[in-house]
DNA sequence: TCGAAAAGAGAGCGCCGCTCTTGACATCGC
DNA sequence: GCGATGTCAAGAGCGGCGCTCTCTTTTCGA
């Protein structure tokens, strides 16, 4: 029967909820290293072994985390953009902005996860790339909406990619269709400038350096948003 | 006697030498969670104990090395950099950026150790502070050199700082001593876009997307050089 | 030369990921 | 209704880890 057969089954989906539910607790807490399938075992009342029967591996679990990570920043993005009217370029690439941010600081050692250093020996199946670039897709709509409305102006007086940047080009060009190499290179040093800063922050590198980061912060992707075209906002200062 | 006390502090010098030596090999080939110190005993044929009698735990081997490795990427840093005119500012901020990558290139699990997710539960301890900064401290250096050389100047249409980032703006320039707030700003804003592309293709976050990645670097580190002020260079196509 | 300090060796504690086997229980075909 | 089949928790165990404690050996300076 189909019931009692489901039984089952939701036996066993409830129980690898509550495994990556008790997982994810520990990599907030501890961090990758710290995530330990005894202690899961242990916290549930189970022998260690029985966790074998819901994930074969220390791994396993640990793409299930990565995935469900990066579906929650990407989640986060989309929302912050998604709230904002569609024609405020600026304001939307900002409220992305924040939103990443905002999320890697609630968020600190599952954004060392999929941005910081790469878990030794754990190979990223295929799985992960989809949600991996949900964040990167919304940046790249909001460039292409504002690209086809007019409404970039990059600054002057910056270096053309060479002809050799066309084929990569094309390939990042599917996430903000239309965009010439230039501003999708553009596009690149923003978008990776954006996780720089944000990994210098999460990271501790401003450590004793940089105390007010949120003004940093703001500052810098008003630049960055500013070198892809974006329009400058109002609340900025304008420059010499 | 000199001689024969320095017998035994050399014996310790030389076991300690050995020690780090074979962690790092560790460290390069399996990251920061296979350096084990069992397994540094096993290969030095000592017992696993008789270690501690040299690094009293885990994190301070640990230590050693990412002093070792920040010396190392400022080094190569504070290389290149003299291997420049002293007055061709952009050719020195290209060497620069060029030498933290082909390092990191060489040595991603110790590029990781800095820059990647910080070791959980590890505190690095006050030590480190004076290697980490020696290649910002190169940078800091060219574009003083640079403002003080009249060489730099930034393009228009970007967005001045505001007046909250004046306190920060003192604090970093100790390092890049007479540039005003706003180019504090984009010297920052550059130097942490270089380590944001620099993370992406160490981390493989450009994995299945960008191939060339020399190119898209390099044009990068144009652009962020441009950013701040730097003349756009000899070999760069200028732009619309 | 002798006593103190330093260093190595060994055993052991409590973790870890992971494997293999065993027994209990539900499910399904006859 | 009852065996055959599949699923699952449990237990024991393997090798590895960081680290500690004790005991012995070596070294070195007074």
């Amino acid at each position: 029967m189909s019931a009692s057969r489901t039984a089952r089954e939701r036996a066993r989906a409830e129980l690898t909820r509550e495994i990556t539910e008790i997982g994810r607790r520990q990599l907030a807490s501890e961090g990758a290293t710290g995530l330990s399938l005894r202690a899961i075992a242990r916290e549930m009342g189970m022998v260690s072994s029985a966790i074998y029967r819901y994930f074969p591996s220390r791994d396993d679990l640990l793409t299930a985390l990565i995935i469900d990570a990066y579906n929650a920043i990407g989640e986060a993005v989309e929302q912050a953009d998604a709230r904002c009217a569609e024609d405020d370029y600026p304001g939307r690439w900002r409220a992305v902005c924040r939103a990443a941010r905002g999320w890697a600081l609630a968020h600190p050692h599952e954004y060392a996860l999929l941005y910081g250093s790469p878990v030794p020996g754990y190979q990223a199946p295929q799985d992960t790339v989809e949600p991996a670039i949900r964040d990167t897709v919304v940046y790249g709509r909001i460039l292409a909406d504002a690209y086809a409305g007019g409404a970039l102006s990059p600054p002057d007086g910056f270096p053309a990619p060479p002809p050799s940047f066309s084929h990569d080009a094309e390939a990042v060009r599917s996430l903000m269709p239309g965009l010439p190499d230039d501003l999708v290179a553009r596009a690149v040093a923003s978008w990776t400038g954006l996780f720089g800063i944000l990994s210098f922050e999460i990271f501790g590198q401003f450590n004793n350096v940089v105390d007010d980061r949120t003004t940093l912060f703001e500052h810098t992707i008003d630049t960055l948003g500013r070198l892809v075209g974006l329009p400058v906002s109002d609340h900025d200062l304008t420059s010499t």
